[in-house]
DNA sequence: CTGTTAGCGCGTTCAA
DNA sequence: TTGAACGCGCTAACAG
C-alpha cells in the first residue's frame, strides 16, 4: 500500500478551473447545462490534476448510489455469469457499476448480501429467483429501489421479474421426449432440493407426461452433478423401472454425466434412451452423441434487466413488471 | 419502487437504546468496547428497528470502504469465475464486498472500470493479469490501498501478484509432447492478439521446443476459441506442415473443438495427432477420447487473494508481495 | 448559467 | 466506557 498522496478533490478541480464546486459538480452530472468555456476550462483542470471522483460523498449526499447490488446462487454456473456479464457491460456503459454476491444457495447467505447491498442505497437490486426468506423479503419490500428477480417468472414477483417459466420448460422437455415416442420416462436431478427452479422443472416435467397418460418419476440426487451423481441416478432409475426409453436431466451437466454413463454401460442413446439436458452449455454440441437440450437465454435475460433499469433510474417511460425471455428446444442427437 | 419510509438512522438507535451516537458506532465496530447492558440494548434496538448501516457515510467519514474492486477480461470465462467467486465466499465473510467488471480485453475499458472503482475508496484493487496501460499503472501506483495483479507471475508487479507463471506453463506443454515422442509441433492459440498471458505460454511451448531441437509453429486465429476456430487453425497447421503430431491449444474450449474436428476428419487422437489443452474445463474429462491439459488452480488464486488482503488490511506480519499457485498437467486420453 | 448555503449519516478525535 | 464537536466530499435547492 502506497503513501497516500493527499486526494485532489473537487474543489481543487474548481480552484483550478476558477469556477465554484457547484459547478464543477453540476458539469460532472450534466456537461452541457455548463458554458462551452467552464466546461472546457473543468475538463483541463480534471485531468490536469487526475481528479477521481469520490462517489461515497456523492452518494451520501444524494441518498444514492449508481450501484446496483446482483445476488446469484453461484458465477460458477454459467447461466449466471452470463446474464452478469451482459448486464454490467450494459450498465457500465451507463455509469452504473455492479457489486455481486454468491448465496450458494444458502437462504441466509442471501439475507446478509442484500442487507450488505442495501447499505449502499442502490439504483436496484437484482436477485435470483422468486423464492427468498421471509426477512429478505421484508427487507426489498421496504427497500426505495427498484428490485428484480431473474431466471424465473411465476406469482407474484417482489417488483419486477425477468425470465421464463421453469414449469413451462419442463413441460417442453416431456413433451419432446414424447413425441419421440418415448413412453417411459423420468426427471433426473441433482441439488433440487436447493435449486426449486429445477424442481419446478420436474413438476411441470411430470405434469406434462401425466396429460398424455404417461406417469415420469422424479429422482434426485443431493449432492450437486457430478458424473457418480449421473451413475448413481441412472442406477436408481433403471432400477424403478428397467423399460426407461427417456430422460430430462435438471442441467447440461448432469445431462452429459448421463451420456458418459450410457456408454460406459453400452446403453445407446438415443435408441435405447433419449436425454434431454437444461441449459445448452457451450460443450452440449461437442459430445457424442451430441445434447439435445433446451436454451434459456442468459444473456438476453442480463440485457433486459440492464434496460429495465435503465428505463426505471433514467427513464420517464412506465416499465414493465415481467419480460418473459421464454426458451427453445435445441434439438441434437441425444433425443 | 416502493415509498420511502425514511430510514432509520444511527441516531435513532442511539436514542431507542437510551445511549449517544457514537456509542452506537463503537458498538458496532468492536462489540467489545461498549458495556454489557448498553451492548444488549443496542442490539435490540437495531433488530426492532430493522437499522441497515449506511455504509456510504461510513465510508466517507473513515476514508476508506469494505469493497474490493475486482476487473477482470470475463466473467464467462470460467477461470475467472472461479477464482471470483472463491474469492468473494471469504471476504463476504469478512464483511467485504466485491465490486467486479468485464473489460473484454478491452484496455481503455479496464481503465474505466479501475477509475470507477478507486472512486469508492477501496480496500484494495484486484486485477488480471500484469499487462496494462500507462495511465491505468499510474492511477493504481498512486492508489491509497493494495493493488492484487492475478492469474500472472513475472516482472515488475504493480504491488502484489498471485498466480503462476504462463511461459513454464507453455514449456510443461512442450515437454510433456515431446515426452510422448512427438516430433512436429504446433501451438494453436484463439485471440491471442488480446490474451497476452495465452501468448506466453505459447512463446514458453516455442522456447521449450527449441531447447529440444523441435521448432514449433505458433498459430493465431484472431477470433475467440469456437468450431470454426478450430477448424481454420488445424487446416493452417496441417498445411504448414503434414506431418504434424502434437499440439497444445491455447485453451480447453478451443481443444475441444480441436478433438471435434479431428474426428470429422479421421484423425486419430493420440495415435495421428496428440492434443493438449490448457483449463482442466469441466468437460475436459467428458471428451472422446478425454483431453488432456493443463490445470491451473483458479480457486486457490481466489482464496489466496481473499488471504492476502485480509491479511493487509486487518492484519499485522507482512505480507508476500508474489504468491505462486502453480499449475499441473492432467494426463487423459488426447495426450 | 453560476455561486451560496445547508446538510447527507457516520467516524474520529478528545475530554469527561 | 461514554459523549460532544467536528468534518469527510459532495449534491441539491435556491438565489442571483
Amino acid at each position: 500500500m502506497r503513501r497516500t498522496r493527499r486526494n485532489v478533490k473537487m474543489s481543487d478541480v474548481a480552484l483550478a478551473a476558477n469556477v465554484s464546486p457547484s459547478t464543477v459538480s453540476l458539469y460532472l452530472r450534466r456537461p452541457h447545462s455548463v458554458s462551452q468555456k467552464a466546461g472546457t476550462a473543468i475538463a483541463g483542470a480534471i485531468d490536469r490534476l487526475g481528479y477521481v471522483p469520490n462517489l461515497m460523498a456523492g452518494g451520501l449526499a444524494a441518498a444514492r448510489s449508481r450501484v446496483v447490488g446482483v445476488v446469484v446462487p453461484s458465477m460458477r454456473n454459467a447461466f449466471f455469469a452470463d446474464t452478469v456479464s451482459a448486464m454490467q457491460s450494459i450498465l457500465s456503459g451507463h455509469g452504473f457499476q455492479v457489486m455481486f454476491g454468491n448465496t450458494d444457495y444458502d437462504a441466509d447467505a442471501e439475507l446478509q448480501l442484500v442487507r450488505a447491498n442495501l447499505s449502499w442505497s442502490p439504483s436496484a437490486m437484482v436477485l435470483t429467483g422468486l423464492h427468498h426468506s421471509p426477512q429478505t423479503r421484508d427487507l426489498l419490500r421496504n427497500a426505495d429501489c427498484p428490485v428484480v428477480e431473474m431466471w424465473e417468472l411465476g406469482e407474484d414477483p417482489i417488483d419486477h421479474a425477468v425470465g421464463f417459466s421453469h414449469h413451462e420448460a419442463g413441460r417442453a422437455a416431456a413433451r419432446h421426449l414424447l413425441r419421440k415416442g418415448r413412453q417411459k420416462l423420468a426427471f433426473l436431478g441433482a441439488r433440487m432440493q436447493e435449486d426449486r427452479r429445477a424442481m419446478k422443472r420436474a413438476e411441470g416435467f411430470a405434469a406434462e407426461a401425466a396429460t398424455q397418460g404417461v406417469t415420469a418419476e422424479i429422482i434426485n440426487h443431493i449432492k450437486p452433478a457430478s458424473t457418480e451423481a449421473a451413475a448413481a441416478l441412472l442406477s436408481s432409475a433403471l432400477s424403478k423401472d428397467p423399460g426407461l426409453d427417456g430422460v430430462a436431466a435438471s442441467n447440461d451437466t448432469l445431462a452429459l454425466g448421463l451420456l458418459f454413463e450410457c456408454s460406459r454401460r453400452g446403453i445407446a442413446v438415443p435408441n435405447d434412451l433419449s436425454v434431454i439436458g437444461f441449459g445448452d452449455l457451450e460443450f452440449a454440441a461437442f459430445s457424442n452423441p451430441s445434447l439435445t437440450t433446451i436454451r434459456p437465454f442468459g444473456d438476453v435475460i442480463g440485457q433486459e434487466i440492464a434496460q429495465l433499469i435503465l428505463d426505471i433510474v433514467e427513464g420517464e417511460g412506465r416499465s414493465r413488471t415481467a419480460i418473459n425471455t421464454g426458451f427453445v428446444i435445441v434439438e441434437r442427437g441425444s433425443a
